[in-house]
RNA sequence: GGGCGGAUAGCUCAGUUGGUAGAGCAAUGCCCUUACAAGGCAUGGGUCGCAGGUUCAAGUCCUGUUCCGCCUACCA
């Protein structure tokens, strides 16, 4: 059924097997999830990503990190499931439908309603979810059988019956209250849809007149077009420079009208000229003002921005046309008391830039404090965590000082609110179902709200909604609570949090029990991505150039708790070049082992199989413990240090003598074996990081496999780490690397053969002795010989390791001088520490303080340096006597 | 205004109970040694932002401080 790699090929070529094992995946049905299916549930849904939208790098880490999560679990063997779908994210949407529109020059009012949502279904269903499939090309082990759109009939069934529960819980009401306006977009926003920014204005002091014909008050405003719609003067009641003040009546330039000074504690007598204008229908605090002071309320600004009739002369003005006009005409009329540089925020709408306004409007809301209660001590008892913790503060902060949210949008493309108004007795009505008539009056046909919900209020149903809620459905039951959520901790707000609030109150349950929040992945300088900037980076053409795996092995590295991520092609490059050496490693393998090779690990190992082995075990926790702490930079270095730096450095080169044909047959196949059944687990550990490499090698092998996907996770058995070899090993590795360093800063020939001597006591030259091929091959020596202990090691590069001198005669090629050079340098080196050392056992207080263990190896430091100093020391008089 | 994060090798960053500072890339030297030049071997490089404190011992804990970045807020 599959093509198995020939060998033939120098380089892994990633295109061949994406597509391949993507769709061998899909087809074999293992992504789908079956809630029969046995093993503890492990469940993900994924964050929606919005219909309009195209896989970006946020995405794709999200994705990577939890695709990663969900192989491992399945590896694992629980019953996992990866909830995948769409967001009509609802403005944005519309947005993009009305551009399309306008290049056809058509306005959606034209078209109407309903002609508009036909339009927007039919571009869903055209250009909509590309993302989905773009997801493919990462490997994302998604149920795509269970794919979901927030508009699809079961969620907006899951939200009509949310909605309805809430209001007859009193937790939805409509109101009028201040909400942000966008003249843009033309729809309300909820405080979050707006985002500040500062931004270089003027504060301008304007004077309103006594109507008695007195100086009057000076206030301070950033908008002097609100003041057309003015209908007071508020000043701090304790404020001695306006007690008088009080009660007396103001003339309203401009508008000539006649306004009262209040008195309100919420006036800081610090700021400005310690007295406010109130403009109870464009300001939230000045609506509380109004609202405390029964003052009226005028609308001078409409919801194109445009100043209303009640604007007076200024009517029909755009809004920041008019703020220069009013300023011009009070400069004119002598009441501008000055104008000062002033640096304030400005809230823009967070889909269009637009500046939004804030209106008085009657719009929809959800109480949110009941609802941020449960949500706070849910994570408050550990019922949900937030990983890093360091967001649970944040998370707290905001839900605690929670505003209700405003729910209401006058848009076309969403879910339109289940509520319907009676004309006879105007009552409302909220039900899930569209009533025939008016159950107070028997009105028939009683009309629909024509507004509709903020986009989050869907996706905060999402974790439930997906799985079949309300209905108690087999897969809600089996999954819900959600084992994990993997997301951006831009969206902790909008979404983790009313996820929090909805779940808990329509389930009764928290939503997840993990949150895993990643940081934002930049360009190679720290930027930001944008469009504007020109800077974003496309994963998919990553991908084209260094493959998937690549690609996901350098997000997973860079994905450091909390941190933000900087990408850039060279890093891809660095983890493409890790992939080639994991195929490199394969053909070493696939050299050696072949269909007759013995299955099971053989009983008699060597001590370098010990060795890998222990050295795997200690990998397979480290690795383990990363994922499951969501620590993926540290899992994927342990494999990365693991595969390049000790399997395929060490354990390669010291096991090929013993696969080479003059090797008894037994031994041969005895190490093929060992190996063979070392790289399978290599492959099986990558999988969740690197997927198509490690399947596509995983079939290569000689063999019947099925899927790695659905193959055993590795885990470590405690009794095959041994500590002794681990440590024998070292020191082994040690001499080679002396003997290499000896070569290599003597400048000795590659081409040239060197003997090595070993001068030392036994039992430490036993271990050695036991593997003398290795340290014969790997330093290229012809032979090691060992001395007694009254050899001079003249005219012999040396070192010490581990007490033991290692000599290397180099005669006629030694260079003295370099050699008197390199000695000093160990020599110093060794002083340098044995300084620290021998200072630190010095200390009374640190021998009578410092834990036994601690002391005890600084102790056997010091002595080994000694050791080491002494004969180094002796070996530099022996070549300084050639250079006198 | 409040909160959070960062400041560690030339660059980008790890460093989880305090116990001799690490990685990748870059750099330097030598090598086409039959798995791999997308490679191998070796080497150089850091007073861990600054100032105090706790401790036998601090990159790691505490206090203060400077400079960046982010989030949040009803000073008009």
């Amino acid at each position: 059924m599959k093509e198995k790699n020939t060998g033939t090929d120098k380089t892994y070529n990633p295109k061949t097997s994406e597509e391949k094992w993507y769709a061998e995946w899909v087809s074999s049905g293992a992504f789908h999830a079956d809630h029969l299916r046995q093993g503890e549930a492990y469940s993900i849904v994924i964050p929606p990503p919005n219909v309009t939208g195209s896989l970006h790098m946020g995405h794709a880490l999200n994705v990577t990190l939890q695709d990663v999560l969900i192989r491992y679990a399945r590896m694992n063997g629980r019953n996992t499931i990866w909830v995948v779908g769409t967001d009509h994210a609802g403005i944005a949407t519309q947005n993009v439908v009305e551009r399309e529109l306008k290049k056809e020059g058509i306005a959606r009012q034209q078209l109407g309603r309903e002609a508009f949502e036909e339009r927007v279904w039919k571009w869903k269903e055209q250009s909509g979810g590309t993302i989905l499939h773009q997801l493919k090309r990462l490997g994302a082990a998604c149920d795509w059988e269970r794919e979901r759109f927030t508009m699809d009939e079961g969620l907006s069934r899951a939200v009509k019956e949310a909605f309805v529960r809430l209001y007859e819980k009193g937790l939805i009401y409509k109101g009028r209250y201040i909400i942000n306006w966008c003249p843009r977009c033309h729809t309300a926003l909820s405080d979050l849809e707006v985002s500040f920014e500062e931004n270089k204005g003027s504060l301008w002091h304007i004077r309103y007149p006594e109507e008695a014909g007195g100086e009057g008050i000076v206030v301070a405003t950033t908008r002097p077009e609100t003041m057309l719609g003015d209908t007071a003067v508020a000043v701090n009641p304790k404020d001695e420079r306006y007690a008088g003040m009080i009660g007396k009546t103001l003339r309203l330039p401009l508008m000539n009208r006649l306004i009262p000074v209040v008195g309100d504690p919420m006036v800081d007598r610090e700021f400005g000229t310690g007295a406010v204008k109130i403009t109870p229908a464009h300001d939230a605090n000045d609506f509380e003002v109004a609202m405390r002071h029964g003052l009226p309320s005028v609308r001078v600004i409409d919801d194109s921005g445009i100043m209303t009739l009640d604007a007076g002369s200024w009517a029909g003005q755009d809004r920041f046309a008019c703020r220069e006009s009013v300023v011009a005409k009070l400069a004119e009329d002598g009441l501008l008391v000055r104008e000062e540089p002033y640096v304030n925020n400005i809230g823009r709408c967070y889909r269009c830039q637009t500046i939004v306004e804030p209106a008085e409007s009657m719009q929809w809301f959800v109480k949110t404090k009941p609802l941020a209660e449960p949500a706070i001590e849910a994570v408050r008892s550990g019922q949900t965590r937030i990983i890093p913790a360091q967001w649970e503060k944040t998370y707290f902060e905001w839900m605690e000082n929670i505003r209700d949210w405003c729910i209401s949008r006058q848009i076309w493309w969403g879910h339109r609110i289940p509520a319907y108004h009676c004309s006879a007795c105007d009552k409302t009505i909220v039900d899930a179902e569209k009533p025939s008539k008016c159950p107070y009056c028997g009105q028939q046909d009683p009309k629909q709200e024509e507004d509709v919900l903020d986009t989050w209020f869907s996706s905060g149903l999402w974790p439930f909604s997906t799985l079949g809620w309300p209905d108690k459905t087999a897969e809600l039951e089996r999954y819900y609570p959600t084992t994990v959520l993997v997301t951006g901790f831009d969206i902790l707000f909008f979404w983790v949090a009313r996820m929090m609030m909805m779940g808990l109150e329509c389930t009764g349950k928290v939503p997840f029990r993990d949150v895993v929040l990643h940081a934002l992945v930049r360009d190679a300088k720290g930027e930001k991505m944008s469009k504007t900037r020109g800077n974003v980076i496309d994963p998919l053409e990553v991908i084209d150039k260094f493959g998937t795996d690549a690609f996901r092995f350098t997000l997973v590295i860079l994905a450091a708790q909390g941190r933000d991520i900087r990408m850039s092609d060279d890093r891809v490059e660095g983890y493409r070049n890790f992939m080639n050496k994991l195929f490199q490693a394969g053909r070493f393998v696939m050299m050696h082992a072949d269909e007759t090779t013995a299955r099971e690990l053989p009983k008699n190992l060597t001590v370098v199989d010990r060795w890998i082995f222990s050295r795997l075990q200690r990998v397979i926790d480290e690795i383990r413990k990363g994922i499951e702490e969501y620590r993926f930079n540290d899992a994927g270095h342990a494999f990365y240090h693991f595969v390049w730096h000790e399997f395929c450095d060490w354990y390669l080169e010291m096991i090929k003598p013993s696969l080479e044909p003059e090797v008894a047959a037994q031994d041969r196949e005895r190490q093929r074996a060992v190996l063979l059944r070392a790289y399978e687990t290599i492959m099986a550990l990558g999988h969740p990081f690197i997927p198509f490499i490690t399947e596509e090698l995983w079939h290569t092998l000689p063999g019947d496999h099925g899927l790695l996907y659905d193959t055993r996770y590795p885990s470590s058995d405690a009794a095959v780490i041994d500590a002794d070899v681990e440590k024998d090993m070292e020191y082994l590795m040690d001499v080679v690397r002396a003997v290499r360093n000896i070569r290599s800063e003597l400048n000795v020939p590659p081409s040239r053969k060197v003997e090595i001597r070993l001068k030392g006591q036994s039992d430490r030259l036993s271990f050695l002795k036991e593997h003398e091929e290795i340290l014969r091959r790997l330093p290229r020596a012809e032979q090691v010989v060992y001395v007694n202990s009254d050899y001079i090691p003249k005219g012999d590069a040396t070192a010490v390791v581990n007490g033991i001198e290692v000599c290397v005669p180099l005669a006629g090629l030694i260079d003295f001088d370099q050699e008197a050079k390199r000695l000093r340098k160990e020599i110093d080196k060794s002083n340098a520490e044995l300084a620290r050392v021998t200072g630190q056992l010095r200390n009374d207080k640190f021998i009578a303080n410092a834990p036994e263990d601690i002391v005890e190896t600084l102790r056997n430091r010091q002595a080994a340096l000694e050791e080491k100093l002494e004969k180094l020391g002796k070996n530099l008089e022996l070549v300084s006597g050639y250079l006198s």
